[in-house]
DNA sequence: ATGGCCCGACCGATCGGTCGGTCAGTCGAG
DNA sequence: CTCGACTGACCGACCGATCGGTCGGGCCAT
């Protein structure tokens, strides 16, 4: 996984995370990614640290604090990423593929916080930062939404319900963490791909195609 | 959520649950699909039933007890609910469709289960019935996959990769959980005839619409 | 000697699970 | 019919373990 600081949300005032605070961040977002939030002691947390718990709370407020730059953190680089990879001047059928593949991608460098981001999202009960969260992600279905809406202007697109196209994209980018293993032959961002090219043209042989 | 004695998996010697029994199955069905497994404490399984946990540990012996005939059930019974709703002499177009559309009913009528049964699936760090549950999805996954390959030899599909195609299929059925609103305008079973049209067709206006 | 980093020991709360015992109903022997 | 034996459902109180979080003090470079 790439560095987390890349992409991470401190709270607004605090500098820079030290190194050790990256440190735990790093490992308690792998522990909640394989067995979630509630799932992960503090105590297993500062283990994989090499450093006693009472440390892990000198450098974090509480368990929250470690959870909240994770999830606020990606649910923001994510969309920022995604939108920085599309070419305006892109026709829409190459702007889905950006969408996708770059989403992808993403998931395959931060990984572990991908995972606990997505399922950290929709079981938190605490409504604190829910709706800044909320805002992000409504943002990144607007961009997509925008991409089908555009496809179905230039003709690119024959799409009867752009929420329902929208959410099998998203669906099957979401649902790639459960089952992509990164040791396997492909990178995500060829499988992003392969689901793209599918999602365009369609399972079905053209009616041409089908005489043969 | 329809009776869940339908679908349970009880231990093999075991006569029919107890009016008791079922009650506490679908009560901590409902909250472990809401709350996670470990979210949800055994005091709150019998707070919702009316009952003392002392009573609830005279029905079951342990708190695994409770969401194991849940999980297995849902497993086992998905795939024999959708294998039943297959009609062998249909096309692979209309059996992808039968595929899609009974795996979201299923989904509609056991959905707290089959929540429970998809987070757990994936997290559940217990070996014990694992090899059962994944001999199931196996199977399940072997269904779509000669699904696909019928459709390949037909001439009806035409699909680069069949598991990059069952995957995609499948992502869209298991994102569902995480949006689908059944106070919604529209059925489960009809937003899974929507994704199956737009898989077998593709969002891409054919060719000769696109010089519309 | 002072402040940042760190620690072992400890806190109250809550976890899954167990304990002894109550109570209503059932049933066979007298 | 009645009475004791027995049973299954139920409960409050309790157990050791672990939870998230705190505290006072040690170590060490500035």
């Amino acid at each position: 996984m790439k560095n987390l600081v890349d992409i991470l949300e401190l709270g607004g005032s605090a500098g820079p995370p030290t190194e050790r605070m990256l440190q735990i961040l790093t490992e308690a977002c792998r522990l909640f990614a394989t067995r979630g939030f509630d799932g992960v002691s503090v105590r297993d947390i500062a283990q994989e640290c090499g450093i006693s718990k009472a440390t892990l709370y000198h450098h974090f407020p509480d368990k929250d604090a470690i959870l909240r730059p994770l999830v606020m953190g990606i649910t923001r680089s994510l969309h920022q990423r995604v939108l920085g990879a599309i070419r305006p001047e892109a026709d829409p059928a190459e702007k889905l593929r950006a969408f996708m593949m770059e989403s992808a991608r993403f998931f395959e460098e931060y990984r572990w916080a991908f995972i606990v981001s997505s399922t950290v999202f929709w079981t938190d009960p605490q409504a604190r930062q829910r709706r800044q969260r909320i805002e992000w992600r409504d943002r990144h279905e607007a961009l997509l939404r925008g991409i089908l809406e555009e496809g179905i202007r230039s003709g690119a697109f024959r799409i009867a319900d752009i929420g329902m196209a929208g959410r099998l994209v998203l669906g099957a980018l979401n649902w790639m963490p459960k089952w992509y293993d990164p040791k396997g032959p492909l990178p995500a961002s060829a499988i992003a791909e392969q689901f793209c090219g599918m999602l365009l043209a369609g399972l079905e042989a053209t009616p041409g195609a089908a005489a043969l």
